[in-house]
DNA sequence: GGCTATGTCTCATTTAGTGAGATGAAGTCA
DNA sequence: TGACTTCATCTCACTAAATGAGACATAGCC
């Protein structure tokens, strides 16, 4: 099967094919891909797989498995992914006060930005207590729609960028997720209205629920957004305040250390 | 300045160009790079720049900053750098012990694996005792010899290659953490007679102290390290008994896991 | 020791990336 | 508002540099 068929592929071709080889071996899992995966899924010649393979592994990018013929990701990926991550500095800021936040209350807070139509997770803090969720960790990518992080990233776009993503995503999220676009509209005025996000109650993990509140730059533009997950039996009235108030007052003082950091050269 | 005088550079030009672009930029941290940074340090011309850049973006590699003619990395590298950091299922095996032990013991736990000259960080839970360390977080890299988990490491290397590691490390080791290559290997000599690390006292970080056990596989290669940090106050006989158990035996479930998937096709 | 699949090499071909400079677009500051 | 600076794109000729075909080498495996 073809790579990414949607991906529109305009710039130099080595650097496409490079990537192709990435996304395939990433696709690959922790087992990483075989010579026979790259030469089914790509359109160039073997001596060309070889020389970005070895191009693709003299810069980190890829390292050969302990199994002869297979490729897998390389550290490169690691050490840049983590600085990727960093975006405004935001994940440095957030990092201690998510683990405070779990420690504290014992469930799980998160760190999400927005990536195209996607929110990305940028940090993850599991707390005591066991939790399901959309994202196992760092670095997994949502439909912005799904999970109370999307909402709150949402709802402080401007309103034709929101329509663009939701009908873009509207799909995905109906047949993926049952989820459908009127309710996260809706979430999206209750965010507003309140302040903070429940999200959308779709078809997967009915047995979770979470919080989250966006974290807005001085002139009101999403940076990211925390949330929180737990089993909906835990979340009482009570809890609820409580959670709320911690992230709250978590994502006040980062947006001040952050007023410091941001937009300076 | 140039992007690595050392990296020998020998494949498609245009990835190398990549590369270095993605280099620079993650040298700008949060706040990314400029097109004159780009230039500066780069040989080619400044529309081949653009054009790399805009392949680039396209790719998820880079996005543009919210400062106009400034360039972050981009989310995908996250995405893949999440991927690259399970090496062989490790870190999803490790994540939930992590946590754990650091829950119970209060500690700061590590995994990491061996990227090179280079120990590198696959994933970190701080406990609820403040603690400082070399790496602050997933994607730190640290040369082979500093630190507790590079012992354990290097224990389990072929002497030869061991031997190579340390001595291309050797000027580093001694000018940037004041660490001699003889104590290095006095410490591992403790790993192979004890079975765990304690890592070797440098300039860096007096008031910290540590614990590591190497990640085996079957043929006794090593996979990976578990560490802990801890404040040297914190480190007492019982203390480091009980911690030391504790890693013992998430090691050991780890391996009887990782065993049913490793090397399978 | 043969077998299979991985990895490398050579060389002619020509694609496809490149540089120089001009042009357009987007902010910035007076 | 309008001049100015810097970012970003475009055009086009050029040739460097990536490519493909197929032969060759190497490593693991039975």
């Amino acid at each position: 099967m073809p790579v990414n068929k949607s991906s529109t592929a305009s710039g130099p071709t080595t650097l496409n094919h490079a990537m192709q080889i990435l996304q395939i071996t990433a696709r690959g899992g922790y087992r990483g891909a075989s010579i026979d995966d790259y030469l089914n899924a790509l359109s160039f010649s073997r001596p060309t797989l070889y020389r970005l393979l070895k191009g693709l592994k003299q810069q980190g990018f890829l390292r050969s498995s302990p199994v002869r013929g297979r490729y897998l990701l390389g550290y490169e990926l690691l050490v840049l992914g983590a600085q990727a991550g960093n975006g405004a500095g935001l994940r440095d800021l957030a990092r201690p006060r998510l683990l405070a936040l779990a420690q504290r209350w014992g469930d799980s807070f998160y760190l999400f930005a927005r990536d195209g139509v996607n929110a990305v997770c940028l940090e993850v803090q599991n707390g005591a207590y066991p939790v399901g969720s959309f994202v196992r960790a760092t670095g997994g990518r949502l439909p912005l729609g799904v999970g109370q992080a999307s909402i709150a990233l949402l709802a402080y776009l401007g309103t034709d960028e929101r329509g663009e993503i939701l009908s873009h995503n509207a799909e995905r999220l109906m047949d993926e997720y049952a989820i459908a676009i009127a309710d996260i509209e809706a979430e999206i005025s209750h965010q507003l209205k309140h302040g903070y996000a429940r999200g959308v109650e779709g078809s997967l993990l009915p047995e979770y629920s979470g919080l989250a509140i966006p974290i807005l730059d001085h002139s009101g533009h999403p940076l990211g957004a925390m949330s929180c997950s737990m089993l909906k039996s835990r979340m009482t009235e009570d809890h609820k305040r409580e959670v709320l108030q911690g992230m709250r007052e978590e994502v006040a003082a980062m947006v001040n250390q952050a007023h410091g950091l941001l937009y300076l050269d």
